[in-house]
DNA sequence: GGATGATTCAATCATACGTTTGATTTAAAA
DNA sequence: TTTTAAATCAAACGTATGATTGAATCATCC
């Protein structure tokens, strides 16, 4: 907003968004981001006043557009009618998958942040929430549509599942890939998202087969 | 293992669990614990050495139980012949969610302790990986057994979304509560855990209807 | 009862933290 | 060029951290 901007602060945000993904929020010192982004110490109090309001600027710049995509492709599955569940769950899952590869940006940073921030104490957690509730109804409807047989609170807890494994991706993506000496590799994204959304749906239309053996 | 054992020790393990639990291991100093333990500062380090050590043996004294608590549930499945999908499955979810319900003791702060860990850090991760490794090799088997005809790596990606949506139980399921007032609540555990099980096997054995509307 | 080892305690260590200050530099406006 | 505001800088603020010390207390055994 000012007259002609230096980059510092980008470098901040860049710099910050990393390290907290990396190394957690509280174990991230104000000490590390400036070093990292080449700035002097006062410069995140100058520019963002605390580091409390660093951290609500690294979230706030990333999940308007995501949340944006979100409901974008939201309204491309609706444009056809009535929507498909798998089309619903994927407009929910992939802007947030995505980041992993997005080009030549730290969106994979950001990722990891979003991921961790579910579990992250409430203080952290609430920030979060705020942007998520309007998504969250918005989509809990649109399920609705999309599978008018069920009841609405099996969906709430389907999507909460969902987002449970999304999340985990996010978060625990990397270890998965370790784990399976790279068999299963969360890095070939349009791959992950088709077995999240195929698993999920299938979650959500219920067994298909009795219990007992 | 001394003569006589004031319960000291013990205390700060209570204290450290719960807070570790509340507010993130970094987020926690050893005052804070020293204080809600009703002991002195320096006794961290004289039972425990450092704070890190005083962490894994938080984490020691309850994952052990736990993953023995699994095995056995396993074993009672593979005792009637070949196991149900749901049946291996509960043996893994159980544990942990039930952990909720624990009778009288810090459970439920454990819970939501190793939920996180799954998204913290590396330095915090690998501790509860390695402790892991071994339950995770074994129920893959199993699952391989309830399901002979997926591919293993199906069964890999499914198993991982599963533990996802159980982590996001552990670390977010108060605001599941929070967000449908009431309507969806976690502490009946053994209703969490039939709906997990039954969201997760559908998701296992895969979609049971096509996909385009 | 005195000796011995285990535990607790108050006090302090050096280090790191988030924040603030006031001077200095930079760059656009007059 | 002078003026003015924005931006950067080194230095310090007070507080909190994990760790350590050595004396004091406790319980136990000879």
């Amino acid at each position: 907003m000012t007259t002609t901007t230096p980059h510092t602060r980008d470098r901040l945000l860049d710099s910050a968004e990393r390290l907290f993904a990396e190394n957690g929020v509280d174990a991230t010192s104000l000490r590390h981001i400036t070093n990292d982004a080449e700035a002097n110490l006062a410069s995140v109090n100058y520019h963002f006043g605390s580091k409390e309001e660093l951290f609500r600027q690294v979230f706030a710049r990333r999940i308007g557009p995501i949340n944006q995509e979100r409901l974008r492709l939201l309204d491309n599955c609706e444009a056809q009618g009535t929507p498909s569940l798998e089309c619903v769950l994927e407009a929910f899952l992939a802007p947030t998958l995505r980041l992993r590869s997005d080009p030549e940006q730290g969106g994979e940073h950001f990722m990891c942040l979003m991921g961790r921030l579910f579990s992250e104490p409430t203080e952290w957690k609430t920030i979060l929430m705020e942007e998520f509730n309007e998504i969250f109804q918005r989509f809990s409807t649109a399920l609705q549509i999309a599978l008018p047989e069920h009841a609405p609170l099996d969906l709430t807890w389907h999507l909460f599942f969902t987002i449970g494994a999304m999340a985990h991706l996010m978060t625990a993506g990397d270890l998965l890939k370790t784990f399976t000496q790279d068999r299963c590799d969360p890095a070939d994204v349009e791959g992950t998202l088709r077995r999240l959304v195929d698993f999920s749906a299938a979650g959500f239309r219920g067994t298909s087969r009795g219990e007992s053996p």
